[in-house]
DNA sequence: TAGAAAAATGCAATCGATTGTATTAAGCGT
DNA sequence: ACGCTTAATACAATCGATTGCATTTTTCTA
């Protein structure tokens, strides 16, 4: 190796070494502007494709990714999706909990689709300001709220400014923000009228009706027995909706109740697996001694034994509409709740 | 209501007019520079605390909160940790699963605690660069990754240079990024000692051994097995990992294996569910007439019936030492690879 | 080959905050 | 009331990219 071989190398070393951080150091590893590194990059027509080449291969060289901040800042726009959930009426729910963490799930996969990453955020709603918070902080071009918890207000007063949000919950008549849910009082309706059908008569919800798309629920079990001529014979146990506080309650309610149901209708698909496990400990057979349905349509449905009757939500295609609704809503376009069908899965527990 | 208070009026109307989104438009209507209504609201000491008061008055009137892509941009930081899944070894999976999905929600649950916001996305390592890119982007502090799947390499390549990184999964001798995991080998033998003791000369091992983790348990297995000389007696189904996939592998296998197991290693708990369902359809008794193990120790295993014997790795723990961990390798620190005791659970299906 | 049109690139303002330094105002002693 | 120290605030550079407009270079026509 000669002298000018060992200089050609240091050289190129040194350029190696460089530290390249900034479209600032390629403008002068090339020779050129930042302006035109950054419109070669980006594969502007403007620059010669010459140049443009032999930028992108220094980037490449150098492995450079342009920093996601500035850029974002410059184009207002941040290429995130925030995904909040508002702790309000449980105590001590966690984001651990399967339906949030399904629809999260779900969420995540179709954001990604669209190529939008997923800025997720648990708020305990102690004043009305936690959505407020998150809105004007810029972090996010849209946000989508995952149960209206005991929010409603506080969501109706943001939507009226703040249009890139939607929310996943039960509509109301007058409702101000746009809403993806089921149509919980017919599936309440449809699940009571199948184990009616089954021929039970003494039916019990399990389920605090307090939080609005469970009140609705319980409302369509009601039309049901009424039109069965049994409104006498729903009796609600206002059922915790986390796993663990279910199952005791539901315990309890079993060992002392005096005439037992013979068909349980959940409220969501946990608190039925909570059942399933509580009633497999009293030595009750199901569907033998009771018939059990659920609500929600989860993928662990299908894994417990006997296999859950459900009435689904299809979350899948709800995820769908949250996203591409939010995503034409941030393009300006306006949009209308969404009410889906929600659909009867019979399967053994029924 | 006189003409001077009606001015008044009207002037307090057109100061709550003024869209407040920058902080210049704070520092013009407090009458000082920009400087001072950061520091102000920063709650410096260099600001006399008349002004301080006013402009944090002024500030949360008009519902003011500065840009956080601006702030981070200066101070380069970003107040978000990214949690990145690689899809790498099984085609199909999606973040959806019961095992990510739990885990998420537990580092979603640490890191909310500790201040920082979880981004999330799910990537599909094409080439070697899914990493690189995420790291290079600037969008994050740090980086927790969900799983080695087939990616070590790129993992030990990017940690070579990027501190900020942990990751859930394996360890194995020499490796180089900072892992949190459990101790699979002795997972495995712990779990297959177990059925072992509970009477069973025969066992399956339910579950594909090309991942890491997997791999290693079924190591432990194998060595349980032959320390109680029944080395001959085990034989293993690379089941999927999915659920809906699951299901037929072992429907299959239980439907055409000559002499039927007495146990079932299963190396997830969902792949476990699946195994108590199937078992289910075909008649057979857990754990009457075949035990059944799972691994993980997630929270439905309490739900199925009969409640789910398993191995436990005790994720919440897992989730802190990976956020834990990952602040201080950002504040500096070094630290070391986790490897946590797995635990035996019994409960009903051994 | 001059001159005009077209193509390629450079320049500098901008996004919205933070922060070191310069500058002004206030406070104090004599 | 004057100089001097200290407290309070203003100024301006900065973070890293984008982009309209000005400028230079190239290309083509007559």
């Amino acid at each position: 190796m000669d002298l000018s071989a060992n200089e050609a190398n240091q050289q190129e070393n040194a350029n190696a070494m460089v530290k390249v951080r900034t479209i600032k150091d390629i403008a002068e590893l090339a020779g050129v502007s930042t302006g035109t590194v950054s419109r070669a990059l980006a594969g502007s027509e403007l620059i010669s494709k010459k140049t443009r080449a032999k930028i992108q291969a220094l980037a490449d060289e150098h492995g450079f990714r342009p920093n996601v901040l500035a850029r974002n800042l410059r184009i207002q726009k941040t290429g995130a999706i925030g995904v909040l959930i508002p702790l309000g009426h449980e105590k001590g729910q966690h984001i651990s909990d399967p339906f949030f963490i399904t629809m999260l799930g779900l969420l995540a996969d179709r954001l990604t689709e669209k190529g939008y990453d997923l800025l997720l955020s648990r708020v305990i709603p102690t004043d009305g300001s936690w959505l407020e918070r998150f809105v004007d902080s810029g972090r996010v071009d849209g946000l989508i709220v995952i149960g209206q918890s005991d929010q409603v207000e506080t969501l109706d007063k943001v939507a009226a400014r703040y249009r890139p949000l939607v929310v996943w919950g039960g509509y109301t008549e007058g409702q101000v923000h746009c809403s993806v849910g089921s149509d919980n009082r017919k599936g309440g309706y449809i699940a009571a009228k199948h184990l009616i059908e089954r021929g039970c008569n003494r039916l019990a919800f399990f389920g605090d009706p307090k939080a609005l798309e469970i009140g609705q629920r319980l409302e369509g079990c009601r039309q049901a027995m009424a039109e069965a001529g049994l409104s006498e014979k729903l009796s609600v146990l206002p059922a915790h909706l986390v796993a663990e506080a279910a199952h005791p309650d539901i315990a309890n309610y079993l060992g002392s109740v005096g005439e037992r149901p013979q068909g349980i209708v959940a409220a969501s698909d946990v608190i039925a697996m909570s059942a399933l496990r509580a009633l497999a400990e009293f030595g009750l057979a199901v569907p033998g001694d009771v018939h059990v349905i659920g609500y929600d349509g989860l993928a662990i449905g299908e894994q417990t034994v006997p296999r859950l009757s459900t009435v689904s939500q299809d979350l899948t295609q709800g995820a769908h509409h949250l996203v591409d609704m939010l995503l034409r809503r941030i393009a300006g376009e306006d949009t209308q709740s969404v009410v889906m069908e929600p659909e009867l899965i019979v399967r053994m527990s029924s």
